[in-house]
Parts: structure tokens; sequence; C-alpha cells
RNA sequence: GGUCCCGUAGCUCAGCUGGAUAGAGCAUCUGCCUUCUAAGCAGACGGUCGCGCGUUCGAAUCGCGCCGGGAUCACCA
């Protein structure tokens, strides 16, 4: 909106104190003074040799003639605070006319896409709430980069096979009766995870037994007789057991029903799974391609190893003495084979910040190694979702599953719209729908307005909010917007010579001028946050001009028709804003 | 112990490429529905920005040192 005033006021600059400034940074003024913009004046102060007032004072009497974007200034101490005439906001408001999607650049699918990994779940246990802020990271930053232009890949890899899968397998055996998810009406993946836990009380009890024999604890959990069973599984799974396979080909398929209904729910979807059963193996050559290249060196026992001590990290194994791989190893492998499955430039992992270390030193090999797209691989690293007595602890029976979080939410959102009488006249479909779509919101919202990068609390107990800086708040003013629409019907024409603008009708059109920008600057920071604030900003300042101006009921015509618009405008940013953070606009609540 | 992240109002979070009197929401209290949806709006209350030193005209923001919390340093994933 501002543009070329920061061009105007550099040659002013120039033109009073021959100041070769190449950037001048304009700030928002601050609410309680006079004035949209704010240049400070301060560092130029040793250049007009001049105090601080009188320095703003002269670029603001210099600049006032020469700008025509700037109405009238006035000088606060150091501060030049600009307000800016009505032309620069008639055109912001112009450009958002033309443009169906103003905010989202247009999807160029002849540029090389960029690989999103989100969820990456394991095939042992349900989903729960560390996933949810996973996947709608995941997602929302796949839609932030789409927003840019640019197609988006979405993938996810299953961690399938390990000693983790046998354990639920063997305990289904041994003690499921044949159960599955047709015959008990449970979920698949809450199915398979009762055994897992089912494993781990047998466990428990059998080394318990050990222990009064005189076993210590370590040599007891290694000797259990269960324990022993679960090995062998994993042997003969790695040797092609088919009985083994086939029980794990059913289990999984039960797990990845589960998932795929929660993903459902969620709204998130995957353009390719990958399978660990399958990507385990793959890096094994590019180890050997790196240690002819010298990257790797191998011990004397056979395991491979790299040094990064140099770099400030550790000696790293990357292949164990026996040959097989480590999580390493099928990262490296991974990578490499998805750079050339796909025209891609740039691969996005969303993991937990526990990874950290493991992500630095992955990207490193893969740059040695002389991979030239290693530095275009990132780590979207996330803080924990904690409770407030800590970390979810599945001992301690404190994980929130996702389903059942979803499943609160939902009745939560019912709950409340019966309350207020929200919901009359709407068929039984169309309040299911909105219940799914207001609880959904308001749990995608609390976790996105967060900081990816920092830790977040959780409070169980507590319901989470509907009121205030929520997403039905935003849903609710996109609801109102579409009620007025809706009334509205077809408006006559109107122009800007047809009224002056109200206060609030520009704070409205500068607030929603800043979406495309803010859009775009979160892309880049793969950060969700800054679109949740600014549309928490946008509902506010809405709603505050909303408040005080009647838009179907305005002075004339011609002001109800612009108004109309004005709304138009402001829904369709909530929508198209919220829909980046994987909400739904309703349009009525 | 080494490395990394975090510490802002009673609670949950913004602000952090240095700028004016540190902002929201929740909670508590006060007003506002005969006019477009009150899941709203307006206001009050509430802060040694963990502590100290430094850099600067200016520090929540940058640097150093402490204190407190967390993560990670596996031939686990």
């Amino acid at each position: 909106m501002n543009t070329g005033l920061e061009a105007a006021i550099a040659a002013t600059l120039k033109e009073l104190f021959g100041i070769e400034e190449t950037h001048v940074d304009l700030q928002e003024t601050r609410k309680e003074f006079e004035g949209d913009l704010t240049l400070v004046v301060f560092p130029y102060l040793k250049a007009s040799r001049m105090s601080p007032e009188a320095t703003a004072e002269a670029i603001g009497k210099a600049l006032l003639p020469q700008a025509e974007d700037v109405s009238a200034y006035n000088v606060v101490k150091g501060f030049l605070n600009l307000s800016l005439s009505d032309a620069p906001i008639r055109a912001a408001m112009d450009r958002m006319l033309l443009d169906e999607q103003w905010g989202i650049v247009k999807l160029n699918p002849d540029v090389p896409a960029a690989m999103v990994e989100y969820s990456s779940p394991n095939t042992n246990k349900p989903l729960h709430l560390g996933h949810i802020r996973n996947n709608l990271l995941g997602y929302s930053v796949a839609k932030l980069i789409e927003a840019t232009g640019k197609p988006v890949l979405q993938v996810q890899i299953i961690n399938d096979r390990g000693i983790h899968i046998c354990k639920s397998m063997y305990a289904w055996k041994m003690f499921g009766g044949g159960e599955t998810p047709a015959s008990t009406g449970m979920k698949g993946d809450h199915l398979v995870g009762k055994y897992y836990v089912r494993f781990d009380q047998q466990l428990k009890s059998e080394v318990a037994n050990l222990v009064a024999q005189g076993l210590s604890e370590e040599d007891a959990k290694k000797s259990a007789f269960c324990m022993k069973e679960v090995q062998q599984m994993l042997q003969d799974w790695e040797s092609g057991d088919t009985e083994v396979l086939e029980l794990w080909n059913t289990m999984n398929s039960w797990v990845y029903e589960g998932f795929n209904a929660t993903y459902d729910r969620l709204g998130v979807q995957f353009d390719k799974n990958y399978y660990e059963s399958q990507t385990y193996v793959l890096g094994k050559k590019d180890i050997e391609i790196g240690l002819a290249q010298g990257v790797f060196y191998r011990r004397e026992d056979g395991s491979v190893w790299i040094d990064l001590t140099e770099d400030g990290l550790d000696e790293k194994l990357v292949l164990r003495k026996d040959g097989t791989s480590v999580y390493m190893t099928q990262d490296i492998g991974t990578a490499i084979q998805r750079f050339s499955d796909y025209q891609m430039d740039s691969l996005t992992y969303v993991v937990g910040n526990e990874q950290d270390y493991h992500f630095k030193v992955l990207f490193l090999i893969l740059q040695k190694l002389g991979y030239t797209w290693a530095k275009t691989l990132s780590h979207l690293s996330y803080g924990m979702v904690d409770l407030p007595s800590g970390r979810m602890k599945s001992r301690e029976g404190t994980v929130v599953d996702a389903d059942d979080l979803l499943d609160e939410m939902e009745s939560t959102a019912q709950k409340l719209s019966e309350e207020l009488g929200k919901v009359e006249g709407l068929s039984e479909a169309e309040r299911a729908s909105l219940y799914r779509t207001l609880g959904h919101g308001a749990l995608k919202y609390f976790i996105l307005k967060v900081d990816p990068r920092k830790r977040m609390v959780f409070n169980p107990e507590e319901s989470i909010d509907f009121n205030g800086n929520t997403g039905p708040f935003l849903q609710y003013t996109h609801a109102r917007i579409c009620s007025i629409l809706r009334k509205a019907g077809v408006m006559g024409s109107w122009s800007w010579e047809d009224f002056t603008l109200a206060t609030k009708e520009k704070e409205v059109i500068k607030c929603l001028a800043k979406f495309p920008s803010i859009v775009q600057k979160a892309a880049a920071d793969q950060n969700p946050s800054d679109v949740a604030s600014f549309l928490y900003e946008l509902a506010k300042t809405y709603n505050g001009f909303y408040q005080v101006h009647s838009v179907l009921n305005a002075e004339t015509p011609q002001i109800a028709a612009f108004r109309v618009a004005l709304s138009g405008q402001v829904a369709g940013a909530l929508q198209r804003g919220m829909a980046l953070l994987g909400m739904a606009a309703p349009e009525r609540m």
C-alpha cells in the first residue's frame, strides 16, 4: 500500500541531508498516535545536525508536497507520523476487487514442486495430540507453499516395521482370540494399539516374575519369554516368513483404515505414502558410494561411520557392523530416492524438535555426499505439546488420543450451538457438519496460532475456548458477513466519488491490504501462526466497523453497496486465510 | 558434562531484522441487543518482559555471565 513512499522519503533524505539510504523502514503508527505510518528519525540525526523534532519536522515538511499519498504529518519526539490520503487506500481496495483469489498466488504447474513430509506415524498405536500438531502444521505449510504458486507434494513415511510392530502382533496372536475391527466395532488403529499395550502388560508381569527369581530388571527384560518370541518374530519377518507377513499385512491394513479415518476428519491427505518396510534397505548403496568418496570410513569391526567433529558434531554411525541400516541410513537413501523420483526443488520435514540433531547430521551428510539439493532441505522443527503436568506419557495414560479429542471438540461445538440457539432450521446433516466445522476449527486455530517452534501447553481439563481469540470467532465473523451478503442480494453500483471513507472503513481496508504479504511471509518462514494472528486482527477490525456502521442500512445506497463489497472482501480473505490453516468457513452458525 | 531450544499479566499466547506509555484472549468486574447473528462490541483490573552486566541516543528484542525448565548426545526410531 505504501509502495513508493519509502523511495520518496529516501529522496527527501538525500536532498535535505545528503543521506544515501537504500531501505527506509516505515512502521505502522501506534494506535494512540495520529497517523498511519511512522518514520523513526533517530538514525538521521548525525547527518541532519538537528534535534529529533526539528529533523522530523524538516522531513515532513519537505515530503508533504511531494508525496501524493501523504495527506498530513505530525511529529512526536523523534517520530514522524504520516497520515495517508485516501488515494492509496482506495487503490488497495480496487486491487482486491479485481482478483477473486486475491492474496493467493495462482498455482503454476510448470515450476518444480516442494515436497513436505509430515505425520509419519508408527503402526502400533493410534494418532495422538502430538500427531495432530504435526499434521496441522504439515498441511498448513503445504497450503502456504501452494499459495506462493508452487506445486506441493505431501508425503508421509509410515513406520510399519520393527520390533514395536511385532509386539502388537505377538500380543494379538496370544490374547486376541481372533478379534478384528469388524468383530469388535473398534477402529483398527485403536485395536492394534490395545494389543501393543497388552504386550507391555505381559512383559511387565514376566519381568516381575523373573525379578522375583533374582534377575536384574535389565536381564529380566532381555530374557523374558514374550520378548524372545517377539525378537524371533522380527527375524521371521525379515526372512519373509509367510505366516508372519500375513499377520503383519492384516494388522497393518487395520491400522491404515483407522489412520485414514482420522486423516479424513482432520482434512489432510497425502500424494504419496512411503513405507519403511520398503525404504529401510535404501541408503546402503549410497553408503558404499560415500565410502568410495571418502566421506565415510569403515571401522575394524565393519561398521561404517562419518566423522563430523570438524563441524562441531560427533562421529555418527551410518551402517551397523552386521551391514544392517540404521534410521540415518534409510533417511539418506529415501532423500536421494525422492529427488530422483520427482521434479522438486525442496524438501521439508515436519518433525518434532527432539530430532534437531538427527536432521542437522542428515543434511550435513547429504551435503558432503555432494548433492546440490541438500541445501534446500529444511526441518520444520516444532515444539512438544505438553500437558499442564508436563509431557504426555503413555505409561501414565495421559496421552490425548486424536479421535477422542476430535469427538470432544465436536460435542462441545454441539453443546454451545444448541445453547445459543444457533441450529434452528438446520437439518440433521447440516448440524453435524456445522459441529464438525466449528469443533475442528477451534482445535486447529488453537494449535496453529502458536509459533510452531515453541512448545505449547494443552489442558485437557479445560475445553478449548470458542470466545475471544479463537477459531470460532473467525468463523463467526465470516458467517455474519455471509448473512449480510445473502440479505443484500444484488447491489447497485458505487464509485469513490459517491462518498468519503469513514475511519473504520479505512482501518478495514488497511488491514485487508496486508493479507498477500502476510501469506508470502508465512510461507517463507513456514509459520502458519502469522496467518492466524493476521486473521484475528482482521476479524477484530471488521467487527469494530460492524458495530458502529450498518452495512445494509447505510446513509446512501452507494455507501451500502460499497460496504457490501468491503464486507465481501473481508469474508473472502477470512475464508482463504482459514483455508490455509485447514479451517472451513461456515456461511451460517 | 558438551550442544541446542525456551523463560513476557493468575492462565494460554503475541511482540524479538533494536524505537514512542510492552499487546491480545481467558479469568474477575462495568456498560451495550425495538436496526445487518451479543460465539459480538466498548471499558476497568492485572507486568521488576527469569536475574545481572555490557553495546546503544534508545534493549522484551543484540552480546556475555548466571538461575530455572526442556530436548539431545544409542550399532533405537
